[in-house]
RNA sequence: GCCCUUGUAGUUCAAUGGAUAGAACAGGAGACUUCUAAGCUCUUGAUGUAGGUUCGAUUCCUGCCAGGGGCACCA
C-alpha cells in the first residue's frame, strides 16, 4: 500500500503541478489517529511553487480523491499541510488473510535477493574469557544476520577469532611455566587467570621479554616446539568453549577465519605493495595517509620483528572474504573503539581492491559498562557471559517459584534468560555505549524481552483454546470497528525493510513494543473467544495474526518464543 | 595538542528536517466473580549551553561546557 500511495501521489503531481522527481515521504504517522499513512508532499513543493502548503494539498487531494484506489478509505489534510490517508477495514481484513498465509515469510523483503551477504561477529580472543562485551557483539551480529536473511539474501555467518598475538605468547609463556609442557587444559577460568597473569607480568619483568617474543614466532610460523603443542591444545579448547556458549545465545557459524591464517595472507599483500601503498619505517611498514584525510592516523601493518599487526590481519581477512566465494556485501560488526583501526584499514585497502571497500559494511556498537566501570577483560573482574546468564536465569526462576502459577523449567527459563539479556542490548541503536546494570537494565516488566515474549504466550494460549473455532473470514463484519492492533500490524514489513536498510535491529524492538502494547491493550479490554459472538472469528484471526508476526520479529533478534510463562 | 564520537524526564532508552518530543522503570491513583497480573487504565516529569541555516531543528552547521574513544610496532 505504501508503493500505491507513493505511486498515486506522483502522479497527482504531474498532472497537477507538472512536477517530478520530488524526494516527498509516504510514512506511518507518529500518532495513529492521524491516519494510516501520511505524506509530507505538499510541503516539500510548496516553496518550488511559492504557494501555500495547504492550497497545494488541496488541490492534490482532489485529484487523489478522483483516482484513489481500493483500500482507501479517506484522504485528509491536517496540520502545516500534511495529506493523511486512512484505510478500510476491508483492507485490513485482507491483510490478515494475507500474514496468515505467508505464515514465516510474513515481513520478509526480498532486496538482497539473490545476493550473497557475508556477516562476521563475536569474534573472540582465544585466552579471554567470552564477557558480555562479546554477549553484546553476538546479539547484534546474529540479528543483523537474521536482517540480512530476511532480505531473502543467500547468508554466510563468519567468526574471526584472535588466536595469535603477543598476548596469546605471554600467556603460553606462564602456561609453561607453571603446569610445564605436558599441560592440557581443562578448565577456562585458568586460562583467563593466566592471560591477565601473563599481561601483568610481561609488564614488570622485562627479563622474560625475549623468549615471549621466541614463543611469539614460534607460533606465527607453526614451528614444532612444546609451545606449538600447548597452543594448539589450548586454541582446541577455546573454540570448542566459545562453540557452546554461542549455541546457547543461539548463533552457529558456517565459517572461521583466524587471524593466523589471516595475518599470513595480509604480510604477503602488504609486503607485495611497498612502496606503492605502505611504506617502511625504523624496521616496520606503515600506511601513512594523505594529507587530506586529518582525520585517520599513521599505523603498523607489519611490526619490525616481521610480525604481522592487527592492521595487516585485517587486510589478509578482507582478502580471504573476498576470494573464498564470490560475496556482494560484507558485514562486520566490531565496538566503536575500533572504528580509527578500521578507517585506516579500509583507506588502505581502497587503494589495493576498491571493491573490498565498496561491498563492506562496518556496524559498530558502543561498549558496556558494568555498573559504572568499564569493562577491561585484560585487568580481569569482568563477569562472564556465562555467569551472567546462569545468574539471569536463576532470578528467571525463582520469580516463576514466587508467581503462584505452573513452575516454568528447563530451557524455557534460559530463554527468558537470554530474552532479557538480548532485549537490555538490542532496544537502543547501535553505536552508544550501554551503561549496564544487572539490577536496572535486566528487567522483567515494562519495555522487556519477557515482556514481548509473554504478549506472544498469551495470544498463542487463546488460540490453542480457539482451536476448534473456524477462523475462516473473507470480510471483517459489518459491525467491527478497526483497532489499533490492525493499523500497527500492516506496518510490520516496512519495518523490516528500514531495519535492513539501516542495519539496525532496534527499529524491530520498538515496533514489537509498540504491536504487543496494541495487543495487551485490545486485550485487556475485549474478550475474543464469545460462544455465538459474529465478531469472534475475526478476533481470533486477528489473534493469530499478532502472534505470527511476533514470533517472526523476534526471531529476527534471535529471541525464542517460551511454549509456556 | 590533533582527530572521531555522545549529551533528551530522577533513571534506562525512542523520535528518514515535520504535526501536541514517545515509551518503560521509579513516584502517585485505579479497575477486574471474564481467554495467563511478567498484564491493563489514569497521572507527575525532559531536548547540556550560545548562536546560525530553514516555512519548520532533538535531528544540519559553528563556538563553548561535559562524558567516551583513537593518535606507530597490543588486539
Amino acid at each position: 500500500m505504501e508503493l500505491t500511495i507513493t505511486a498515486l501521489i506522483e502522479h497527482a503531481l504531474r498532472e497537477t503541478f507538472s512536477i517530478e522527481g520530488v524526494s516527498f515521504v509516504v510514512e506511518q504517522p507518529k500518532d495513529i489517529s492521524h491516519g494510516d499513512y501520511s505524506t509530507n508532499a505538499a510541503l516539500v513543493i510548496s516553496k518550488q511553487l511559492g504557494k501555500n502548503p495547504k492550497e497545494i494539498a488541496e488541490a492534490l487531494v482532489t485529484y487523489l480523491e478522483e483516482n484513489k484506489t481500493i483500500g482507501i478509505d479517506t484522504i485528509t489534510i491536517a496540520g502545516a499541510g500534511f495529506i493523511n490517508f486512512s484505510l478500510t477495514k476491508e483492507y485490513f481484513a485482507e491483510q490478515l488473510k494475507t500474514i496468515l498465509e505467508q505464515q514465516e515469510q510474513w515481513g520478509s523483503s526480498d532486496v538482497h535477493k539473490g545476493k550473497h551477504i557475508l556477516v562476521e561477529h563475536s569474534s573472540p580472543n582465544l585466552f579471554k574469557p567470552f564477557h558480555i562485551g562479546h554477549v553484546m557483539n553476538n546479539a547484534i551480529g546474529e540479528s543483523i544476520k537474521r536482517l540480512a536473511q530476511a532480505s531473502s539474501a543467500t547468508v554466510t555467518a563468519m567468526t574471526f577469532p584472535s588466536d595469535i598475538s603477543l598476548g596469546v605468547a605471554k600467556t603460553i609463556f606462564i602456561l609453561l611455566e607453571k603446569f610445564g609442557t605436558d599441560f592440557i587444559p581443562t578448565d577456562l577460568g585458568v586460562l583467563g587467570d593466566s592471560y591477565v597473569e601473563a599481561t601483568k607480568r610481561y609488564d614488570e619483568d622485562e627479563s622474560i621479554h625475549a623468549r615471549v617474543k621466541e614463543i611469539a614466532d614460534n607460533l606465527y610460523n607453526s614451528t614444532p616446539s612444546p609451545e606449538w603443542t600447548v597452543y594448539q591444545a589450548c586454541k582446541k579448547f577455546n573454540i570448542e568453549y566459545f562453540e557452546k556458549i554461542t549455541a546457547r545465545l543461539g548463533s552457529h557459524f558456517d565459517t572461521y577465519i583466524y587471524e593466523s591464517e589471516a595475518g599470513a595472507v595480509g604480510k604477503e599483500i602488504v609486503l607485495g605493495h611497498v612502496p606503492a601503498v605502505f611504506t617502511e619505517s625504523e624496521g616496520a611498514v606503515v600506511y601513512i595517509p594523505e594529507e587530506s584525510r586529518k582525520d585517520i592516523n599513521t599505523a603498523v601493518f607489519i611490526n619490525s620483528q616481521g610480525n604481522p599487526t592487527y592492521e595487516a590481519k585485517d587486510i589478509g581477512l578482507l582478502s580471504m572474504k573476498f576470494h573464498q566465494s564470490p560475496i556482494d556485501l560484507s558485514i562486520f560488526i566490531t565496538d566503536n573503539q575500533q572504528v580509527p583501526h578500521f578507517q585506516v584499514v579500509l583507506a588502505a585497502a581502497e587503494k589495493l581492491h576498491t571493491e573490498w571497500v565498496e561491498k563492506s559494511v562496518h556496524v559498530h556498537h558502543g561498549r558496556m559498562s558494568f555498573k559504572g566501570q568499564k569493562m577491561s577483560s585484560r585487568l580481569g573482574g569482568v563477569p562472564l557471559a556465562e555467569t551472567l546468564i546462569d545468574t539471569v536465569s536463576e532470578e528467571v526462576l525463582e520469580r516463576s517459584q514466587n508467581s503462584g502459577k505452573e513452575i516454568i523449567a528447563g530451557d524455557i527459563v534460559d530463554e527468558i534468560a537470554i530474552a532479557a539479556l538480548k532485549f537490555s542490548i538490542l532496544r537502543a541503536a547501535a553505536g552508544k555505549d550501554i551503561n549496564f546494570d544487572p539490577e536496572t537494565s535486566l528487567s522483567f516488566e515494562g519495555d522487556s524481552g519477557p515482556y514481548l515474549q509473554y504478549s506472544t504466550v498469551r495470544a498463542k494460549s487463546i488460540l490453542v483454546k480457539a482451536e476448534n473455532l473456524d477462523i475462516d473470514f473473507s470480510a471483517a463484519p459489518k459491525e467491527w470497528q478497526t483497532t489499533n492492533l490492525e493499523k500497527m500490524l500492516i506496518h510490520f514489513p516496512e519495518v523490516v525493510t528500514h531495519a535492513i536498510e539501516a542495519w539496525s535491529p532496534h527499529f524491530i524492538v520498538t515496533y514489537l513494543l509498540e504491536l504487543s502494547q496494541a495487543f495487551n491493550s485490545w486485550y485487556g479490554t475485549t474478550k475474543i473467544l464469545v460462544e455465538g459472538d459474529d465478531t469472534s472469528p475475526y478476533k481470533v484471526a486477528l489473534t493469530k495474526a499478532f502472534a505470527q508476526t511476533m514470533t517472526n520479529g523476534l526471531q529476527l533478534l534471535g529471541i525464542k518464543v517460551p511454549s509456556k510463562m
